[in-house]
RNA sequence: GGGCUGGUAGCUCAGUCUGGCAGAGCGUCUGGCUUUUAACCAGAUGGCCGGGGGUUCAAGUCCCUCCCAGCCCGCCA
């Protein structure tokens, strides 16, 4: 994140002398590089900002962020931007929106009717249903700049809307429509239903404000079309149209998608850009081909990303399948989260809520690789050197992580103090650990909790605050007295307490399970839990203590 | 139908561009005093590298072919 340290600068270049790079950034920056680009160079990513923004829009931000960061270790300047491509159409209503605080919510909750009524025009001419910002369109860019932020990634988000509006597109424009025979002729090379009447522009309607599709007449002279605003299709359905007959100016619409792209590459002169492999074999190799062919420019070094699921799932924003970076954010530490993305883009990658404690074990041992703290493979060395400084705030080695899991098990007690207690006590946390270490690897007990909370799952316990209602028998109850006698006489460690478990209730010709499950319904209310002796072990000796003498005095 | 991208251990994935012993983590199993108890340690287990064919001294890697999944070839991104 911050100015790498020079001695892990690492030119990767391996002992056969080719230029193989580890970290798959370096690669793309190679081939950037030997373009000689001008400075600052320009990174791009872009979506059109109709549904929630979810983990897989973040592509667009973090693929480039990786490059950025690559090239700007190597002493270029570099700005990334994201165009928030508002000038699109509404097609049809999402499922869900979410606020500017990420909540998602149904239509139910807001005014849908803004919505509905406005199918047909461009995202920034329809009211925000939330009535916070100055349009939908406005609303959806706010949400992908506040992730973006989230993220911790540096990003110029740049509006359609207003490109547009300040005619940064007029010349582009112009261009394409001098020469829309080619353009026509280019389109029909990668798409089938380009006609004779095919147009590459998409005036707005005067009077309805509608993106429409019938253009009768061009007049470059005077920068102007006329059209008859008719029904449009849009998906399986169709937005009508309301017959109006107008004029617009080249300002007063918008490129169709396969112009757009290249044209913004043009207008804010692209380097590079990520995009997802629905574009791979459609609207990128067109989109080279009226760069070069029609704007005589030349199209950014590409890099198509695989798509990620989520829980085994297609992402969907139309479907509501999806998660924001919001709840991510919610379960991960967001340096975590980058990590997720310095994995190979190519690769398609699911992610799994089920199994976050893996991912985040898998960031760990990262970390440790970086600072060489495992023994791993030459590959995952390179990696880590190269990718670990981009990943995280700050370099520091003291820093401590407390594994997830049991963080997860911290989350028993929000007693901020006692979850440090049971982390120096369980050896998770070193006792002279710095404020600032503490406060860091205690953030990932919020998240940790939250994720066994929303997945219900093993690791999801609460620590009993007050003394559960359960009957022991005679025999139980000495049982419990007197293991609360030895850990106050004792202090002693977990393995030991462990230990004395098992004697103290055979000693007392109890079934040694029996006797595990009434220590967990004691603490947790629950029959089953963590290794009880070093659990025990790592609370509060005096809450312990008199937990197990069934007293009913609060916590401290 | 044509094209693009993927398919490697039970799971998550490295390794494929540039051919040289099939890898890691997790899980599982076993052990850690007479002990089922989710956090620890040690060891072990784990594979038709999607199938088949070819090139090569040597193929997960290169070539051909087939199967499976996703995407594009309408709109939109």
């Amino acid at each position: 994140m911050t100015e790498n340290d020079a001695s892990v600068q690492s030119d990767a270049v391996d002992d056969t002398g080719t230029d193989h790079r580890a970290f798959w950034a370096d690669e793309v920056a190679d081939k950037i590089e030997t373009r000689d680009p001008a400075e600052p160079i320009t990174i791009k990513g872009g979506v059109s900002p109709s549904g929630v923004p979810h983990i897989g829009h973040l592509n667009e931000i973090l693929r480039g962020y990786f490059v950025a960061e690559a090239l700007r270790d190597r002493g270029y300047t570099v700005e990334q931007v994201f165009t928030s491509d508002d000038k699109d159409r509404l097609r049809k209503m999402p499922r869900t929106l979410a606020s500017l605080d990420g909540e998602i919510v149904g239509l139910d909750d807001v005014d849908a009717g803004a919505l509905g009524q406005n199918l047909g025009k461009p995202l920034t001419d329809i009211p925000d249903p939330f009535g916070c910002c100055s349009s939908f369109g406005a609303h959806q860019t706010e949400l992908l700049r506040k992730s973006a932020e989230a993220m911790g990634v540096p990003i110029n988000v740049v509006s359609n809307t207003e490109l547009y509006a300040e005619g940064a597109f007029e010349a582009v424009t112009r261009t394409v429509l001098e020469h829309r025979e080619r353009a026509r002729e280019i389109l029909t090379d990668y798409q089938e239903k380009v006609d004779d009447t095919y147009v590459p522009f998409i005036p707005q309607c005067e009077s309805c404000g509608h993106l429409t599709e019938t253009v009768t007449a061009i007049d470059l002279a005077e920068g102007t079309v006329d059209y008859v605003c008719d029904a449009v299709t849009a998906g399986d359905r169709v937005i009508d149209g309301c017959g109006h007959e107008g004029t617009a100016t080249l300002r007063e619409g918008k490129l169709p998608w396969r112009f757009e792209w290249p044209a913004q590459w043009t207008i804010l002169g692209v380097d590079f850009e990520p995009f997802g492999k629905d574009h791979a074999s459609g609207s990128w190799p067109s989109g080279t081909e009226i760069c070069q062919e029609l704007l005589t420019t030349e199209p950014p070094v590409p890099m198509v990303y695989e798509w990620f699921t989520y829980n085994g799932a297609a992402l969907s924003s139309s479907s509501g399948h999806v998660i924001t970076v919001n709840e991510v954010l919610s379960m991960l530490e967001p340096e975590v989260f980058r990590y997720f993305f310095t994995k190979d883009p190519k690769r398609a990658r699911d992610f799994d809520v089920q199994r976050l404690d893996q991912l985040v074990d898998e960031f760990d041992r990262f970390e440790s690789t970086y600072f060489d703290r495992v023994d791993v493979t030459d590959r995952e060395r390179a990696i880590a050197e190269r990718a670990y400084p981009m990943v995280v705030d700050s370099v520091r080695e003291d820093r401590v992580r407390i594994p997830y899991t049991f963080a997860a098990v911290l989350g028993m007690t929000d007693d901020r103090k006692l979850r440090a207690s049971m982390a120096r006590r369980s050896g998770h946390l070193p006792d002279d650990a710095p404020e600032w270490v503490v406060d860091d690897a205690l953030a990932r007990v919020e998240k940790a909790r939250t994720w066994a909370v929303q997945t219900d799952n093993e690791y999801n316990y609460r620590l009993a605050e007050s003394l559960p209602d359960i009957s022991v028998s005679e025999n139980e109850a000495a049982a419990l007295d007197s293991l609360a006698d030895f850990i106050e006489r004792e202090n002693p460690d977990g393995e030991t307490l462990q230990q004395h478990i098992y004697d103290i209730a055979r000693e007392h010709g109890i079934e040694v399970g029996d006797f595990f499950e009434l220590g967990y319904r004691l603490f947790l209310e629950q029959p089953q839990g963590p290794r009880l002796g070093p659990f025990l072990a790592a609370v509060s000796q005096s809450f312990v203590v008199r937990r197990l003498r069934r007293e009913r005095t609060p916590m401290e």
